[in-house]
DNA sequence: TCGAGTTACTTGACAATCTCAAATATCCGG
DNA sequence: CCGGATATTTGAGATTGTCAAGTAACTCGA
C-alpha cells in the first residue's frame, strides 16, 4: 500500500506530480501556440522522427488505431502529414510529415520551454546526477 | 531555443518525458481500476483532500468552470461527491466527498503504485538527493 | 492455387472532456 | 436600491477516446 510508503519516497512521489503538472501545462500551451491540440502535437512530434504506419503510433501512444485515424484525418486536413501507401502491404497506411508538418514540429521543439529554465537551476554535475537517478528510476 | 540546449539537459528533458508518460499511464490505470475517468479521479482526489467550491476546482485544474460542472455531476450520479450550499454565499456550491467518495480516493491513492517500485531501486540517500533535486528545479 | 484466418485501416455510434457564449441567481459598492 | 461583478449552469460544438463491424489485403497450409 502506498499509505506504507516511507515519508521520503511519498515526498519525491508528490514532487514528481508537480512535475508532470508542469509538464503537460507547458506542452498544451506549446500546442495551442500552433493551434494544435495535445494529441495532434504528439502524434506530428512522432512523425518528425520517423514516419510510420498508423497502428504504430497507436502502439506508441497506447490508445486505439481507430482514434489515430480521426487525429492524422485533421492533421491531414491542415497539410501537416499526409498518407503514403507502404509499397511492402497495401493494407499499410504510412504517416508522414509534409514539409510544413515537419517545421511546425521543429517550431513546437524548441517553443516547448519545458525544464529549460528550471534545468538553470542546476550546475552540470547536479544535472549529470539527476540523470542518472531518473535513468536507474525508469530501469534500464 | 531548445535545439540550442546542451546535450546533457536535452537527456533530462528526454528522460522527464519518460516519467510523464509513465505517470499519467499508471494515473488512467488506477483511476480506470476504480471506474473513474482521470479527470473524475483528479478532481476527486483534490476534494478528498479539502472540500471547496466549484470555481476553485477549475482554477487548480486549469479549465473553465462550466467543465466541472459536468464532472462532478457524474461523480454526484455516483454517490462519489455532494453539492453543499456555502453559508457565507448563496451563489457558491462545495462541492464535497460522501463517506463513500472519501473511501475510494484513499484506495485510489494506495492503487497508485507510480515510483513504489521504481524508487525502491534508489538507495535513501539518493532519493534525499533526487528529491532535493526536483525542488531546486521546481523553484521555491 | 484456393481458402481460412489474421492484420491494417476506416466507419459509425456513443461517452467524456473541454471551450465558449448566454442565462440565472446572488453579491457588493455607491 | 441599482448597476456591475461573480458563481454556477446550460447548450452548442470540437476533439479525443472506446468498441463493434466492415473492407481490403496479407499469410500459410492443404
Amino acid at each position: 500500500m502506498a499509505s506504507r510508503m516511507d515519508p521520503l519516497s511519498l515526498e519525491v512521489v508528490e514532487l514528481i506530480g508537480t512535475v508532470v503538472g508542469r509538464y503537460y501545462e507547458e506542452y498544451e500551451r506549446a500546442a495551442a501556440e500552433h493551434s494544435l491540440t495535445g494529441a495532434q502535437a504528439r502524434v506530428l512530434g512522432l512523425l518528425s522522427l520517423e514516419p510510420m504506419p498508423m497502428r504504430r503510433i497507436a502502439q506508441k501512444l497506447k490508445c486505439e488505431p481507430s482514434n489515430i485515424t480521426g487525429i492524422v484525418d485533421r492533421l491531414e486536413a491542415r497539410g501537416l502529414v499526409e498518407r503514403r501507401p507502404d509499397p511492402a502491404d497495401r493494407r499499410v497506411k504510412l504517416a508522414a510529415p509534409t514539409p510544413d508538418g515537419l517545421t511546425t514540429a521543429t517550431h513546437l521543439r524548441d517553443s516547448l520551454n519545458f525544464a529549460r529554465e528550471p534545468l538553470a537551476e542546476l550546475s552540470a554535475d547536479e544535472r549529470r546526477v539527476l540523470r542518472d537517478l531518473l535513468q536507474r528510476m525508469l530501469g534500464s
